[in-house]
DNA sequence: TCGATACTCAACCTATTGGTTTATAAGCCG
DNA sequence: CGGCTTATAAACCAATAGGTTGAGTATCGA
C-alpha cells in the first residue's frame, strides 16, 4: 500500500489532514498555526504533516524558527485524474449505464490502476 | 475517521480495491471473478468488497448462488468534487501561485472539508 | 547566556487494516 | 439427498495509524 496513489488517498482519508490542506490552499503556514483549530498536541500535528509530506502533498522549508508548509498540488492532480476516469459512469444522467460502459470498454488506454 | 469522504478516500487507498473498481467500471461481476487477478483468498476479496460497500462505492445483489457487485459512482463524484476545489492551484501553469492564492482567498464559499 | 517558543524524535498505547485459516450458509445439479 | 461451488463469518496475527507523554533540538529575544 505504498505506491504513490495509495499514499495520496490514504493521506486524504482523514478530516484533520483535509482541513490542513484547505488551510494551506490559502497560503503557506507554520506548524503551530496549522494545528491551532484542532484539539490535538503539536506532536500529533507534526505526524499528520509527515503523512502529507510523504504523499507529496506538502513541502516544508525553514524560516527562522518556523517551518512553513506549502501545498503541493501535483499529487492532487494525479488523484483527481484517477477519479476522472469514472466521470463517464456518474455523468450518465439517464441511468443508462450500458452506453457509457461500451465507451469505457472501447478505450485502449485505460491504465486501470 | 468515519465520515463519508474519509471512508471513500480510505477505500481508494489500496491498489487491489482500485483495480476492483476498474473492473467494475466494465460492468457488474461476481466476487470470484473480481478476485481472480489477485493472489489472495476469497475471504480477503470479500473483506475488500465490504470496505467498498461501506464507502458506498459498490452495491451487492443476489443472483442465484452469485452476488454480483455493481459500481456506484456517486461517492467517486463527491471525492472528485472535493479534489476539484484545488484545481486552481495546480492549473497555475506558470508557477506563480500567488495569483491563484489570491483568487482562492477571494472566494466566499469554500466549504473546506 | 538564559528563557521562551517552535518543532521533532522516541517510546508507548489502543484500534484498525489486510491478510490468514477454519467453519458455516446458501444455491445449483446429479 | 449429497456433493460441488459461491460467498460470508469468526478468530487470529503482524503491521500500521492516530493519539499520548516526555525529552531533545533550534531559533529568537531580552
Amino acid at each position: 500500500m505504498d505506491d504513490g496513489l495509495s499514499l495520496v488517498f490514504a493521506a486524504l482519508a482523514d478530516p484533520t489532514r483535509r482541513a490542513i490542506l484547505a488551510r494551506l490552499a490559502e497560503g503557506p503556514a507554520p506548524v503551530t498555526e496549522l494545528g491551532r483549530p484542532f484539539d490535538i498536541s503539536a506532536q500529533a500535528v507534526s505526524k499528520h504533516l509527515k503523512v502529507l509530506e510523504r504523499a507529496g502533498l506538502i513541502s516544508r522549508s525553514r524560516q527562522g524558527q518556523w517551518r512553513p508548509c506549502r501545498l503541493e498540488a501535483a499529487p492532487l492532480e494525479r488523484a483527481g485524474g484517477w477519479i476522472e476516469q469514472y466521470r463517464a459512469v456518474w455523468e450518465d444522467s439517464l441511468g443508462r449505464l450500458e452506453q457509457e460502459i461500451d465507451r469505457i470498454q472501447g478505450r485502449q488506454d485505460h491504465a486501470d490502476d
